[in-house]
DNA sequence: CACTTGACCTGTCCGC
DNA sequence: TGCGGACAGGTCAAGT
């Protein structure tokens, strides 16, 4: 699932890719994956890339922006040239070529066709990611990005983060650390990382927890993320970067999908659950669950 | 307002 | 082998 580290490789490959390349023609092959009218993109050029939390903005000139949000299935995959017989880049028995082939295939939802006959691909398996095109001015009023936390890999996140996490007082941990209004960029693989490196048992309610414990999970979600960026980030099914590659962080994840594996502080078996919705992994020995607080 | 649940989708896996 | 159903999880709408 694309979180935050998923997104800025994502966006870091992009931006050597693409940045100067001039858009000739947007291709919408599924109608409902776009927003605004994909024509108004031909003849402008890429200025820039910039990263929201789990969203990702490719600045046009002439005060245009594509905006977009990859959910849990969607890829954004530049290719060189246009499909042909020699553009799969991938070569028998490399990793990727399981993962991806030749473009635009069946999850292909747009193609945004360059200058020089260079394609950027948005692939979404699911399709519950999109992109938009919107004035520059107005990509901050979209009310995901109005309303989101802060950046938890910029400056110093602690203080805004814990104002808008003690709204919600009532609410389990777990849930909080998903809420993007709370924090940007964690989703369920870094929100499971977080609460094991604090050693918090996910259901526990934010009111229950001290703030050197939250800090601590605060902390925790950066320092895998910042790991999971130097390794690609995390791939579990569907994600590869804008070069078509996987990330290795999941080789190197704590409690994430190692469910029945020993924790690697004490060797006990991790677990598995559902809350929030989410299947959420810990280690039952260093992750106590919450004492119940009445009766 | 705070919080929870279901909907949106489709590919994969599991049990029968 | 085929088939039904659970599951995967980010965000929003609708519910309590």
């Amino acid at each position: 699932m694309p979180e935050l580290p998923e997104v800025e490789t994502v966006r870091r490959g992009l931006d050597q890719l693409v940045v100067g390349r001039e858009i000739t023609k947007i291709d919408v092959f599924e109608p409902k994956s776009f927003l605004g009218q994909p024509a108004e993109a031909s003849g402008h050029r890429v200025t820039g890339t910039r990263r929201r939390g789990k969203v990702l903005m490719i600045d046009l000139d002439g005060g245009l922006t594509l905006v977009g949000h990859l959910k849990m299935t969607g890829q954004m995959v530049y290719r060189e040239t246009a499909p042909g017989p020699d553009a799969t880049r991938w070569g028998a028995g490399h990793p990727n070529d399981s993962l991806i082939g030749e473009l635009p295939d069946a999850s292909s939802r747009l193609a945004i066709h360059f200058e020089g006959g260079s394609t950027l691909y948005f692939n979404d398996q699911r399709k519950f990611g999109w992109l938009a095109l919107i004035p520059t001015d107005q990509v901050a009023a979209i009310p995901l990005l109005a309303k989101m936390g802060p950046e938890p890999l910029e400056g110093d996140p602690w203080p805004e983060f814990r104002r808008r996490i003690r709204r919600h007082q009532a609410t389990s941990v777990k849930a909080a650390l998903l809420n993007q209004e709370i924090v940007a960029g964690i989703g369920n693989i870094y929100a499971d990382e977080a609460l094991w490196h604090a050693r918090i048992h996910p259901a526990t309610r934010v009111g229950d927890i001290s703030d050197r414990k939250l800090k601590s999970a605060l902390g925790g979600a950066a320092q895998a993320m910042r790991l999971s960026l130097e390794l690609g980030g995390s791939t579990d099914r569907n994600y590869v970067d804008a070069e078509g590659r996987r990330g290795a962080y999941l080789d190197f994840a704590n409690v994430f999908r190692r469910e029945g594996q020993p924790c690697k502080r004490c060797q006990r078996p991790i677990s598995k659950t559902r809350l929030a919705g989410r299947g959420t992994h810990f280690c039952p020995a260093c992750q106590r669950p919450p004492r119940p607080r009445t009766v």
